[in-house]
DNA sequence: AAGATCCAAGTAAGCGTTTACATTCGCGTT
DNA sequence: AACGCGAATGTAAACGCTTACTTGGATCTT
């Protein structure tokens, strides 16, 4: 009697002298059966530590009460968030996580997604850079998705977005309202839809003219970059009154970048973010930004696609697009009047 | 012909005229093939877009190239940089990650160790909750796992930790050289192990006298509790000189407290921390904390779990601590004079 | 040219479950 | 006392894969 091996469930069939299935039933509380013959079985799988093998019983069942994850990164703040968002959700739907992260590309996530067929019941994507042909192709025709802030020409699955648009063309306009004349702006990647979206939020706040002679800075959502944006920014002549930067990490670095420089902020160059991750408040100044409800948009991803597996007919490919929120604090100076503004 | 259902190893074995070991044998480069037949199989499986399903694979060859991770939660700036750190080696070594998170207690630990039987082949806790005897019954004697900041009674597997106890004594001795007389401790919640040893580092640093007479209040390790705490010691009489809190965060909600109370820091109060963590030199005076290697500790853990996996007799059930290392910045004052005791 | 050798491909068992179906058993009817 | 019936239990077939073993030719040896 080797005990190197799990109990199975005829270990625990023979230990009760009943048959599998009899224990299958009284384990899953399925079919009928006596209350002593229960017992026994619930004795023998105590006794023998019996834990269901949960490969084999999804190969059955074909439920595996497990999505998957698939991310294009999984660090710093942002995403420390969004899996937030999801795992909570997750939990109270009593879902597994199977995560996938840091794929530069589409053939990487594409190839990620392939190595979940058959651990997933349905997948989350987020993925940038993604385009839809790679997507459709990757993606099982039966396995249910959701989209976050993906690009999706395809209309194969529903998708969550963020108003990166919207948020940003508020930002600018808020800054504007504020009085400042040449802002500058420091994108994402070039290939990255949301930094895309906020570079034409940014434009059309400005209008067509002011858009075209206005500062653009290409960053990558880091830090480092954002420090280098703001070094080349400090150094512009005319120098920019303020920057909008296309994500809080770069605005941060942007900021040590202008102090280095000497300058003051929000008095000589006035800053802005988008995401309002949670350091956004403790730097200093704190920074004023847009805030993505990050958590909220995993959060609903999950129950959505939750819904999805449960019914799989119900699910409308429509895209919902959450709102965002202007939030004001030192970085971009003029917290009072602008306070007073948002009232009216 | 319904494309609903994917394609198994029999449609592409149908498609290709083979039998599904020939299918097999090509797919996993195993056995012996001719080219010919090998073509044809490829061809086949391309054109069904033909996945592999995990769970029948993994239910045969034992292996499910996914290890778990059970966290206490997966919040914040360290559990970040821990997944982070996780992540990384597993995707280099190709495993797949399968979180679990935010169990409040043991028993509900214990309950999703036991839903990862048949899903993983190895599991990374911390678990500051799970003592040893739960800890045995809920992990299958077959499983290979590495422990990660959990205090472990049983001996059952190897595990990671971090120098809490001598970061924290050098900390405060830090303080000490500096000339702080009073210096109060913010620890982290009473039931957790990491927390007990902090305190037990900074009360070695003061040596027993001292030690028994120094202000402790109890946190939870969250900036809320770091708030309230810093709320209470800036009331204190005599007020502390310094404060050492048992993490980051808490010294961040502490210094807004301080900040409220009209005290400078560090001129009127010394501040640090606990982990280094992102935030930590981008709040204003800059944090002087411990720097633990968080991802570092990920990245080991899961290194070593994957050997054990690899060959499970080498498992030896040995205690690594990972040092730690102060990061002295403004928020304790004399940076400069520190600075320079650091470099003899 | 017949037997030995070897390689490619097929056959089928089995991984640990669930579940449709078959069987058995006890019991109330007639 | 024979019958029928429902409840409790057992039997065995899947689920989709890998792999030990078997088979069937082709090639090589003598």
């Amino acid at each position: 009697m080797g005990e190197l091996l799990a109990a199975t469930i005829k270990d625990v069939a023979n230990r009760a002298r009943v048959s599998t299935a009899s224990v299958s039933r009284v384990l899953n509380g399925s079919g009928t059966v006596t209350e002593p013959t229960r017992q026994r079985v619930l004795r023998a799988a105590q006794h023998l530590c019996y834990t269901p093998h949960e490969a084999a019983r999804s190969l059955i069942t074909r439920r595996t009460r497990t999505i998957g994850v698939l991310l294009p990164d999984i660090h710093g703040e942002y995403f420390s968030e969004l899996i937030r968002g999801i795992d909570r959700a997750a939990r109270l739907i009593g879902l597994h996580l199977l995560v996938s992260s840091s794929h530069g590309d589409a053939t990487e996530a594409a190839q990620a997604l392939r190595s979940m067929h058959g651990r997933v019941d349905g997948v989350l994507i987020m993925s940038p850079y993604l385009d839809g042909t790679l997507l459709n192709k990757a993606l099982p025709a039966a396995l249910p998705a959701v989209l976050l802030n993906t690009p999706d020409d395809t209309g194969r699955a529903p998708a969550f977005m963020i108003d990166d648009f919207g948020g940003a063309k508020a930002m600018v306009e808020h800054l504007r309202a504020l009085g400042y004349q040449r802002i500058a702006h420091i994108t994402g990647p070039e290939s990255n839809y949301e930094s895309n979206e906020r570079l034409r939020g940014f434009r059309a706040a400005l209008g067509r003219v002011q858009a075209s002679t206005a500062l653009v800075v290409t960053g990558t959502f880091t830090e480092e970059s954002g420090y280098l944006a703001g070094r080349q920014l400090a150094g512009a002549t005319p120098r920019p009154d303020a920057v909008f930067a296309a994500n809080d990490m770069m605005a941060i670095g942007c900021l040590f970048a202008l102090k280095q420089a000497g300058l003051r902020v929000p008095e000589d160059v006035a800053l802005a973010g988008f995401d309002d991750i949670p350091i956004a408040r403790f730097v200093s100044p704190p920074l004023t930004t847009v805030r993505a409800q990050t958590a909220e948009l995993g959060r609903k991803s999950l129950e959505l696609l939750a819904r999805a597996i449960e019914k799989p007919s119900g699910a409308k490919c429509e895209r919902q697009t959450l709102g965002t929120q202007l939030v004001i604090r030192a970085s971009c100076g003029g917290a009072q009047e602008a306070a007073a503004m948002q009232r009216t």
